[in-house]
Formats: structure tokens, C-alpha cells, sequence
DNA sequence: TACAAAAGTGGTACCGGTTCCACTCGGTCC
DNA sequence: GGACCGAGTGGAACCGGTACCACTTTTGTA
């Protein structure tokens, strides 16, 4: 097992001091001659000689590191968004410490601390909602904080890269009534949680431009883990006016929604017309094909990483930043039009 | 901004020196008097004091971190894979680094570079085949590998933990004959990767069981990006005397080869009998739900992680190690045995 | 009571980079 | 010819921990 070369052999084999090493490694920081340029990086080239990130870390304060906070990297949507992030920052010579929170506020407390234990540079995160002393000490400690797809409402100041998710649970809302549907259900996040009230309250405000009451039993605001959905299914067929048509609105809730859909034998769209939130691969592979908004993933792992770095070097203007990306609606064949049956 | 205390900060408001708080925080590298074991406790709760990882990291000469390298955080396999990787990890107090490769043996060596460069005391890796050299090198460094899912032939003395790759293809193959079936087509990774050597390996012992010669036109290794498993599909189908069997033994390559079987409108199991390597939450939800092999993929993250560790604090003896877990066939209704149509 | 061993403590070199400062050159300008 | 400049260079302090060593104070045992 050899040791790795250090900036002191790379200078003692060229012949120079470690000031001029260094200087060549970071060109803004000093001049150097041409002709012992090329001599230091011929070394460097010859040894396979690679400065040690600690030390840099150590001298400079902070890493050229960001952590990425999610909740589960087993939901597609965090999984893709984790691809997209590691890819980009790669691009950016930075690299990624993954997380996950399992949306429990202690565990995230404790990601929190080991991030700020690696003095990472930003933090890209979907909150749980809990902790917002500690992002208050993260922000204050000069870690530069975006959260992506969720927010914390109490904690102002901090960038913000999401979907409309208002109007786009507005759009799937408008697309089930325009359809004739009238009894609609709406499966989502706690409603303790941006994303959850953003998208109940689209899902409203379609119902009164079409001035139709919503009943409140309709609306399942739900735990993202567990079996959530599928027990939200459960009771909302169970209604004595059970609804036609279902929205669910968020990412961790489809799978086991969809799955206690197949079990019980409900048919779609015939029996009830379904939408989900977030388009993954598996959604047109479903039968029938899943109608989906999708999210922009890839525009959310660009602009968080974006606003993180640029952050991070000081190249943006002081002052928090929100950025919502459009959502696109993707019809498939899991939506029809509302034939009444029995009466009318 | 505030700035972060020190250990020299920690020390003088507990009044004793830095020794005494270092090995306060490290206890088994010397005594220290109860009464000021509380004390600098107390102080360091009072401060918020947490030691910064760089700078441990630079005198330890190694980091409590370890690089997991996937091809794809897309894919659910790697995707759950990270996600129980991190999970276990982070039971332990170890951060992880996690980089993707795209299977691009370029895009590796950077990233195995990138590894080096931040002083990892591990890594867990799903080669894609190349950088032989590459990985000798940081083996000789003293940085532990792991390799899970695959590994490479030509590189002995590293860990691998896969699944009974060969035995599992085997057992697929079983049933589909035991079904009938005597034209089988097999998609799997390129045969220049281990599992898809193995994968066919199966394949091909089954068949030899059953005394049935093996068209070697129904034997697919493509590549794992980009529509490969389409594209199988498709030339399968099109061949003079197509398969009435199918098994899709690599993750990466199951959903384009559903796709590409909704597509043309082929009926599963009707026109053809299919099963998949790796269940995922949606292979139960497909039309119809598919039978698969499971991997089980807690295992792989507990034992490669498990193996790391061991390795990084030396207790494990010298002489690499295999561990192969069992993979189990889960049958749903794409399977039907097969009835002679024409012919016969 | 004497003396060795163990417990407890502080000082400081070191890990491998970065950065500031002092210094030496040539060349330029008055 | 002396003052002044900038390019180019090396020395050394520093970042925040760890670990070794020397030292003092107990404690235990013959």
C-alpha cells in the first residue's frame, strides 16, 4: 500500500517551492514562469499527484460539496432527482452527499448536523417541515440553503425551486370536471406540508370557477409513508357517494394507491377515472396507461444546483429566490367521460 | 454570519487544553478525570461544538466516507440499492459519497478519481468493466473495495456481492420450460459484464438440462443505455420462428422491453410468456402483473456495506471475499404454458 | 516507607494544502 | 544613477483536529 504524493514531493521533484506548486494549481492566485509551469505540471503528470480535498477544505472553510437532503431515494421522483443533481454537479467538479430523511424531522436533524460537520458548501433539500431552528443555524452558518419541490413557510429567506403545484392540481381538477365528473377525490401530502395545501388549494379553486361544493370528505391529506394512499383509497370508495374520479397528487402515494385500485377490481376509467402526480417510466406501462402531470424533474435538479453554486460563489444577488417550473398534464387512457348510470 | 467554534474555543471556556477535549471526544485515546469529562461536555452542548470533518480527516489521512458508484440513480435497482446503502450508513456514522457512472468507463475514472481526491475510506462500486488499472490503483492505496451487483474477472482480491446470477437465470428458464416452452428468448447486459455472462450461463444450463439446443439467434446482450431492450425486443419478434418465451434479465433493460411489447400489441402471456429480472413496486402493476426474479437488494446493501466497513476498521482477514445471495423467482400471470397453435 | 505503575494533563509537531509577506531581480522613468 | 515598478519566487503561519511525549499527581503494592 504506497502513499499517495503531496504537494511538498511534487515541489521537491520540480525543483520548486510548494508556494509555486500551489500557484499553478490555482492560476488566479499568482504568477508563475511558463517554463516552470510546464516543468510543475509535467511532475504532477508523472507522480499522478491529486491535492487532498481535506486539506483544502481545512485551509479554505468550507467543501466544494453539497449535500442533498431527500426523503427516500426508493420514491422515483427523489431518485431522479438525486440522478440529475449528482450529474449536474459533476459537470461542476462538486460533489454530492446524499441523505435521507424517511420524512422523520430527527433523522433530518441528525443529516443536518453531519452536513455541517463536512462544512458542505449548500444544501439541496425536500424538508419535512420540522426544523426550522436548525435551518435557521445552517443559513446563518454561511450554508447556503435551496429547497426544491417543498417549502417551510415560516422560514423566509430561503430559495425555492418547485412546480406550480396549485395550478397544476387546478388543471388535473378542471380536466376530471370538464369531463362531467363532479365527485372527485383528491389523495395528497399532509396538508402540514407547502406541496399538500398548494395542491388543495388548485384542486379548490377548480371547483369554484366551476361553482361546485367540494365535499370535505373527499380530500385525503395523507402520510407519505406507510400505506397511506392505499388506506385513502380504501375510504374514499367506501363513501356511500363515492367519487368518479381521483387525483393523486403526490409521488409516494400513486404506488400503493394504484395497487389497492387493481386489488379491490375497481375498473379505469369505466369505473372511476384516475390522475397521478409525477410521470415516471412505469405510468404508461400500467393498465391502463396512467393520465399524468409531469414534472419537470431534470428543470428542478438544474436550477436548485444552479442557485446552490452560484451561491456558493457569491455570483448572486443577496435576497431569496423562488423559482416554479411548469408541469405538464400527459393525457393517457385513464380518464373518461362521466356516463351516469343509475339515475338521472 | 457566525463563525463555527473550535476545539481550541471548546478548550479554553472549559479551562483545560485541547488534549483534554480530544480525548474527551475520542475516548479510547487517553483517561480523562470524570469531573472534566462533564465539564467540557457541558461546554461543548453550550457552544453547539462539532468537530469539523475536514480536519480530522486530514490528520487521520482517511475519511469515515465511502463513494458508492452506480450507473444510474434511474434505475429503481440502483435506486433502492443507494437508498438502503445510505440508510445503512448512515447507522454507522458514515457519509456517502454517491457518484454515477452512465456506464461510461470515462465518466468512472473521473469519478474514481473525484474519490481519491476526498480521501474515502471506501467504495462500493457497480463497475462497468473497464479501468482495470484504475481499480488496482486505489486498491493499492488502501482504499477498500466492494463491488456489488457485478464484478470484474480479471480483477482478483476485491469483495463482490452479488445474487446466484447464473442459478437465478436457471431457474427462469426452468419454468418457462417446464411450461412448454421450447423457444426462449433471453435480453440481457452486454456479455462483456459478469452478469450477463452468468445470466446466459443459466440460460444455457437449463437448457441443457432439458436436452433442448440453444438457438443462439435467441440470445440478446445488448447494451444498458438507450433503447436496447426495444430494439431485442424487436428483432426477436421478427424472427422467421419467434419465441413464444421471453426473460428480460437485466432492470435496466425491462422497462423498454415492456414498452416495446405494449407497443406492437404482443399478448402477455398469450402470444408470449414473460418474466423479468428485479421486481420493483410496478412490476405488479403492469397488464398483466409479471412474474420476476427479486433481488434482494436489503441484502446486497447490508452485506457490500457491511464488507467496506469491516475492511476500514481492519477487522476483517485478508483474502477477498464473495458472498452470493439468493434471488428469488416471484410468479404472477405472465407466464402461460404454451399451447401448439398451428402446427402439430 | 519507598518506589513503581497508572491516571491525568498540557505542549507541540504534524497532516497537506492556501495565502500572505518579504525578497530578488530586471526594466522603466525621471 | 536612484527611485519605482511588477513579475517571479520561497518561507512560514495558518486552518482544526489528532497523537505522541514529557511531566505531575495519584494509587497500589511490596
Amino acid at each position: 500500500m504506497k502513499k499517495a504524493p503531496t504537494i511538498r514531493d511534487v515541489a521537491a521533484a520540480a525543483g520548486v517551492s510548494v508556494s509555486v506548486v500551489s500557484r499553478v494549481l490555482n492560476p488566479e492566485s499568482g504568477p508563475v514562469a511558463p517554463a516552470k509551469r510546464e516543468q510543475v505540471l509535467r511532475v504532477i503528470g508523472d507522480l499522478g499527484y491529486r491535492p487532498r480535498a481535506a486539506a483544502r477544505e481545512l485551509s479554505a472553510g468550507h467543501a466544494l460539496t453539497v449535500g442533498l437532503v431527500v426523503a427516500d431515494l426508493a420514491n422515483p421522483f427523489f431518485a431522479q432527482l438525486a440522478d440529475r443533481v449528482v450529474w449536474e454537479a459533476r459537470s461542476h467538479g462538486v460533489q454530492v452527499v446524499v441523505m435521507t430523511t424517511q420524512e422523520d424531522p430527527h433523522l433530518e436533524a441528525e443529516s443536518l448536523d453531519t452536513l455541517l460537520d463536512r462544512s458542505v458548501g449548500g444544501v439541496i433539500a425536500t424538508p419535512t417541515g420540522g426544523n426550522i431552528e436548525k435551518w435557521e443555524r445552517l443559513r446563518d452558518l454561511g450554508v447556503n440553503v435551496v429547497f426544491v419541490d417543498r417549502t417551510i413557510a415560516e422560514l423566509e429567506d430561503v430559495d425555492v425551486v418547485s412546480i406550480e403545484n396549485s395550478d397544476s392540481a387546478r388543471r388535473a381538477t378542471e380536466h376530471l370536471i370538464a369531463l362531467g365528473h363532479t365527485r372527485i377525490g383528491l389523495i395528497t401530502g399532509p396538508a402540514s406540508t407547502s406541496t399538500g395545501r398548494a395542491r388543495i388549494h388548485g384542486y379548490r379553486t377548480a371547483h369554484e370557477n366551476a361553482s361546485i361544493t367540494v365535499d370535505p370528505m373527499l380530500v385525503r391529506d395523507v402520510p407519505f409513508r406507510g400505506d397511506g394512499g392505499g388506506d385513502a383509497v380504501g375510504s374514499l370508495l367506501a363513501l356511500p357517494d363515492s367519487p368518479t374520479g381521483l387525483i393523486v397528487a403526490n409521488t409516494a402515494q400513486v404506488q400503493s394507491s394504484v395497487r389497492r385500485l387493481v386489488q379491490v377490481g375497481v375498473r379505469i376509467p369505466d369505473d372511476l377515472s384516475v390522475i397521478v402526480f409525477d410521470d415516471n417510466p412505469w405510468t404508461e406501462l400500467t393498465n391502463p396507461p396512467l393520465s399524468a402531470i409531469r414534472q419537470p424533474i431534470d428543470m428542478l435538479a438544474v436550477h436548485s444546483l444552479e442557485l446552490v453554486l452560484g451561491r456558493m460563489q457569491g455570483r448572486l444577488p443577496a435576497g431569496a429566490r423562488t423559482i416554479e417550473v411548469k408541469a405538464d398534464f400527459v393525457p393517457r387512457n385513464s380518464c373518461a367521460p362521466l356516463i351516469r348510470s343509475v339515475a338521472s
